[in-house]
DNA sequence: GGCACCGGCCAC
DNA sequence: AAACGTGGCCGGTGCC
């Protein structure tokens, strides 16, 4: 590459001029430097802007430029393409620090990640991006480096590098995806990028108090449960013990295997579908059951959680990846806000504070009514058109039975068929899941094909394309690609399912996604913020008198958004507001 | 001490 | 690989 022209600009005299520049550039690089990760607790170093044959370094130490109009006015144009690799790293920093709002985002982490289609161990670095798409090698050791003190030249000119890098792998990034025809889904994602950062910057709030209270009783039961338990698993080899309590590790299951042993009891594993079935017969297997949902409290959802508590905001700043899931789908960690358990006790802890309130809002039975407009099953659309409670209808078609003499039973059957078949569920899965008979759920299983004749349709040829094409695609376009040993049989069976649920469970986060785009102009000036998003699922925090306003823009949205894919079914969103993240 | 992996289990 | 999909977090274990 050809050493380009650099600026270093620290006088408000310099960014001036630099600014005219940007004004007429249709396309510009940006990336920062800062003190550190937490926008909360570290400051940008450096701003840096490329545009063809220019690279320039702000020194924001030395130039308040982000006070400066026609700056301001070049990032936060949509206009004007920003291209950033990670963007939503960068947005939070200008947002937190600038109040700028980076529109025109190309992403080209994000178009590295929908380029590979899911495909698992590819590295999406900057530094793995460039070498892959320029055959670039970029020295990335300065990263790492102090961004607070005074500057080397090696320092700046790997700043200045990163975003002259952004301008040719745009170039490179952008023809690929048109020629996979996936511009529209980058569109997509990269207007998810602001309201993502956005969403991580608002953080969700957290009562400590009510969090430590049912940690500690949890640990209460904990004690009990472990003493209890290893007492009960010492039994077994009492007359070998001759130095008192074994010390045997609960929460190791090897150990438990061996200690079960001993007691006459051999399993396999000690995973709870396999200790279920004797927990009846061994009281000591149901204890150790007991003690493991405790365990499981404990270590997961227990007082660690507190430990991600912003010492400035006091809230909880999770990470979300945006594409963290092969199909689409986001991810979420540090914590993981997508997991929490689903029970009053631990949902009441996340409180919206004094004077506010949580709206939530989730889509009702996404996947099946993509499924039904998916696959244009008669039977289901009309199904899920008509309102009725789906799985008594589902039960009704396949049973031919009246809807209202649907048994309980029956219900539930129908509930784990609705949800399990479009995942690749068969008939050993089926019968462990509602205690039946192989025979009975295989029965079951051709009864429901039978009264959706186009879902089995459509599911077959979802699993033909994953092994025959190798790539499916999510009603955005988002190609979804699977790898396997087409020898290996349980491969083979495996990306059967996998290809059944890719598209569907891909085509729910294109939804989502859209949602959260959607939201984030309309709720602004209620200063409603969303605060989480789990999958089918969005919570925002506002105050308390525009929390009714908000729910009628969530709702409005979520629906319009859903209906840019979906059209042939309703969709429809279950939206509460509420003083917790409780319904 | 850090890392990778596993068994196990929480969410949707 | 539970013959049901996608994730992340935990403690145990073994390795360097």
């Amino acid at each position: 590459m050809t050493r380009t022209k650099c600026t270093l600009v620290d006088t408000p005299a310099s960014l001036d001029e630099a600014c005219r520049e940007f004004v007429a550039a249709p396309v510009i690089g940006v990336d920062t430097e800062t003190t550190g990760f937490d926008p909360y607790r570290s400051r940008i170093r450096l701003l840096q802007l490329a545009v063809p044959d220019h690279n320039v370094v702000i020194d924001l130490f030395k130039v308040p430029a982000l006070d400066h109009p026609e700056l301001r006015q070049v990032l936060s144009s949509a206009n004007r393409i920003k291209v950033l690799h990670n963007a939503k790293f960068d947005l939070k920093m200008l947002l937190h620090h600038g109040g700028i709002e980076v529109r025109g985002v190309f992403d080209t982490l994000l178009a590295s990640k929908l380029i590979a289609a899911g495909a698992p161990d590819i590295s999406h670095g900057l530094a793995a991006v460039s070498e892959r798409y320029l055959g670039e090698e970029v020295d990335k050791t300065a990263q790492s480096s102090d961004w607070s003190g005074q500057l080397t030249s090696e320092q700046l000119e790997y700043a200045a590098k990163d975003a002259e890098l952004m301008l040719p792998l745009k170039r490179e990034l952008e023809a690929k995806l048109y020629d996979l025809q996936m511009h529209e889904v980058a569109g997509l994602e990269f207007e998810c990028v602001l309201p993502i950062a956005a969403m991580e910057l608002a953080g969700m709030a957290i009562d400590r108090d009510c969090w430590l209270k049912q940690a500690q009783v949890v640990q209460q039961a904990h004690d009990i449960l472990s003493v209890e338990l290893k007492k009960a698993l010492a039994e077994g080899i009492e007359q070998l013990s001759l130095f008192g309590d074994p010390d045997i590790n609960l929460d190791s299951p090897a150990q438990i295997i061996e200690a079960l042993g001993r007691m006459g009891i051999n399993v396999e594993g000690t995973r709870s579908w396999q200790l279920q079935p004797i927990a009846r017969d061994f009281p000591v297997v149901h204890k150790l059951l007991e003690y493991r949902t405790v365990q499981k409290a404990l270590s997961s959802y227990g007082p660690s959680m507190l430990n991600h508590i912003s010492p400035v905001t006091g809230r909880l700043h999770p990470d979300f990846r945006q594409i963290g899931a092969s199909g689409g789908r986001m991810s979420c960690s540090d914590p993981n806000l997508q997991q929490i358990p689903n029970t009053p006790e631990y949902r009441t802890c996340f409180r919206a504070p004094a004077g506010r309130k949580l709206v939530i809002a989730d889509y009702s039975q996404i996947e099946l009514r993509i499924l039904a407009d998916w696959s244009q099953d008669a039977a289901l659309v009309k199904a899920l058109v008509s309102g009725e409670d789906l799985h008594c209808a589902t039960a009704s078609q396949m049973l031919g039975v009246r809807i209202d003499e649907v048994s309980k039973e029956q219900r539930a059957a129908a509930k784990q068929l609705n949800y399990g078949l479009m995942y690749g569920l068969g008939p050993q899965g089926l019968a462990a899941r509602i205690e039946c008979s192989i025979e009975e759920a295989e029965d079951l299983i051709r009864k429901y094909f039978g009264a959706y004749k186009g879902v089995a349709e459509w599911l077959r040829e979802a699993a033909d394309r994953a092994i025959q094409d190798r790539v499916s695609r999510t009603r955005s376009g988002r190609m979804v690609s699977f790898t396997f040993d087409p020898a290996d049989r349980a491969q083979v069976a495996a990306m059967e399912r996998f290809g059944k649920n890719a598209p569907i469970q891909g085509s729910s986060a294109d939804i989502i996604k859209r949602a959260l785009a959607r939201l984030y102009e309309p709720l602004k000036p209620l200063s409603a913020r969303v605060v989480n998003c789990v999958h089918d699922e969005i919570v925002v925090e506002v105050v308390e008198e525009n929390a009714e306003a908000s729910k009628q823009i969530m709702e409005r949205e979520m629906i319009l958004a859903a209906r840019e894919f979906i059209r042939s079914v309703p969709m429809t969103v279950d939206v509460a507001i509420s003083d917790a993240w409780l319904k």
